[in-house]
DNA sequence: GATTATCGTGCAAACGATTGCAGGCGCTCG
DNA sequence: CGAGCGCCTGCAATCGTTTGCACGATAATC
């Protein structure tokens, strides 16, 4: 026998047989074509010796190399390893595995490993790292099998995965409301991400749903979900004299963000301002306060994303793609509380 | 040319040269043994075409996959993303790929992902999941370079890169001291990780070094380094009776189970009892109180992690490995407060 | 009993790159 | 002027699998 890991010819020569014939009785898929009591010897003889196949030479042959490529803008982000870890448990039970890339959002580090992945041969790609209008996923999709996560370009040429983004923004500001604020302000994500624009679309809609009318001096966008782009809007608000009682954030993050602007200035959440965030990130309960915010299904939106590419992979390339979209939950905590003047109201009564 | 991917052959064709020249012009290796103009022409062929080399039949005839193995107990613990950022930006740079893969802090998946990554014939492995007495990775690693990140084996066979926890609960338990601190707990982590035990031990020889005499009621073992067990842990150690003003916790996750179990039990942090944490993890300045903690270089530690392995198997394979300790800093926040009975005293002045 | 279908197996050519070996060419040097 | 030496470059084998094709044997058909 050779030296070094086992391999077919090892296999066939143990069982007599010629390497062809290994080959084919090791695969489920044809083991048809050989006579069943070969076939266990082949298996025998296999187990024995130990034998794995080497995926690089099955690579070469197949062109298949059992990866999915994942493109996530930052694994930092709390957001994600929940998704990554529904996505990998997906991919596993099919065999498949998972190559994770971060890209730090820049088109051009997007641009380098979507290339690097193209290059390994990736059999298909779940992209978190989408902008709205994302020329180079979109390019890249028609060249292997792709789904977005948690994100969604433009024209639905790529089937997504998302959470419900409007029904979880109507749910926070429903709860506002129903807590007397009359005065909302949105600290809203980046417009150049679907999510970003979703939910300021949706802020504005539920406003009107609760008959509120949206004032844009009420609303600020940053240019990122992140803590301090959250800590950036929420002062410029403030700073041009805008009068409100409760907030939306983007995300969490952005929440975050407002919290450190809020001790910054002197303000308490909620006694002068509720916050309501967007994710339900980890450790969210324990924040001070802990943040009322909507919950995402993140390791379900890995897992369904994970599912719908291998559907696609392993399928006839058809199901042409709704959109999945999964639902959410608006997780009351103690960043939120009546407004002022109907605690003034109540204190009175 | 042929459909597909421009290849090899491709380029030698367009540059009117045998594709053996092409591959040598095109490493930088054996550029050498081509005649200049040629390996000019043969760029410039490459460069027009826009040939991407393919690693998968590269990797077959050379045996190296440029792909490392990055073996996680748990992505979704926050103390591993900035590590995994660290190793990846480290690795990339050298033109390797990280593939993650996550445990469970299970023997049997770690054994499990361990035979994928050797199969696809990773050119080495980061493990984070070592146990202190851990003879799957001690056995792996005789086939492959390997290095441990954050954790340790007990007979230094494995090179490592952790922090230095000796003195990071060192700083800890002074800066309790300092404060007037004299019934200090410990809310350990598992005794069968390096970590765990490293910090255990030099808890006791940090005390003793205050001049305060480690007492067994005041200490209580997790079985993991969550917050459940945390909290398990503090509500073990209260329902003994213990009398204790301070605690320092196994790590930040298992500090805020102890926030949970204080105020089950109406206790105050910092008022009653103040904690300190371990890792200083993202958020920690956001938690109710903000964890006073030690923080540890996470993206440092993936960095170096990651040069030491490409060190060794570029390398001539000695450096025979000292460990790489990395320094830490207390993080003084604000569930840390001076005890009790100062603050009495400080009163009655 | 000759002819055709059926089944099981071996042969050999891929997949796309790397690399030891050999050979052609032009020099130099004795 | 011929032997010898370097420098380039082409040839062909190789990495470990998969897979179309052909071949031989056995079974089914008329």
């Amino acid at each position: 026998m050779s030296p070094g890991p086992v391999k077919l010819s090892d296999v066939a020569e143990r069982a007599g047989v010629h390497p062809a014939t290994v080959s084919r009785a090791l695969s489920e898929r044809t083991r048809h074509m050989v006579n069943t009591d070969t076939a266990q010897r082949v298996l025998a003889a296999a187990e024995e010796l130990g034998y794995t196949p080497n995926p690089i030479a099955r690579s070469l042959k197949t062109n298949r190399s059992f990866t999915i490529a994942v493109l996530l803008p930052d694994l930092t982000n709390p957001l994600f390893p929940p998704m990554v870890r529904g996505i990998e448990d997906a991919l596993a039970e099919a065999g498949f595995t998972a190559l994770i890339a971060n890209t730090d959002n820049h088109p051009d580090r997007a641009l380098a490993a979507v290339e690097t992945m193209r290059t390994r041969l990736a059999d298909g790609c779940i992209a978190a790292t989408a902008t709205r209008d994302d020329g180079l996923l979109a390019e890249a999709a028609t060249e292997m099998p792709m789904v977005l996560i948690n994100r969604r370009v433009l024209n639905h040429e790529i089937p997504a995965v998302v959470a419900d983004d409007r029904s979880g923004v109507r749910q926070a500001v429903e709860h506002l409301a129903a807590l007397g604020h009359e005065r909302i302000a949105h600290v809203a994500g980046p417009q150049w991400l679907a999510t970003g624009a979703d939910r300021h679309e949706a802020f504005l809609a539920a406003l009107r749903g609760v008959g509120l009318e949206p004032d844009p001096h009420l609303i600020s966008f940053g240019e990122g979900f992140t803590e301090e782009q959250g800590a950036r809007s929420l002062h410029s608000l403030l700073e041009a004299g805008a009068k409100f009682t409760a907030l939306v954030a983007g995300n969490d993050l952005m929440a975050l963000g407002c919290y450190d602007a809020l001790v910054e200035r002197g303000l308490s959440c909620p006694d002068d301002i509720s916050v309501v965030g967007f994710n339900d990130m980890p450790f969210a309960d324990k924040f001070n306060p802990p943040l009322t915010t909507v919950r995402i299904p993140h390791y379900e939106m890995g897992r369904r994303a994970a599912e719908l590419l291998l559907g696609r992979i392993e399928g006839d390339g058809s199901t042409p793609g709704e959109d999945i979209v999964l639902p959410v939950e608006l997780i009351q905590r103690a960043s939120t509380a009546p407004a002022p003047s109907r605690r003034a109201r109540q204190a009175a009564s």
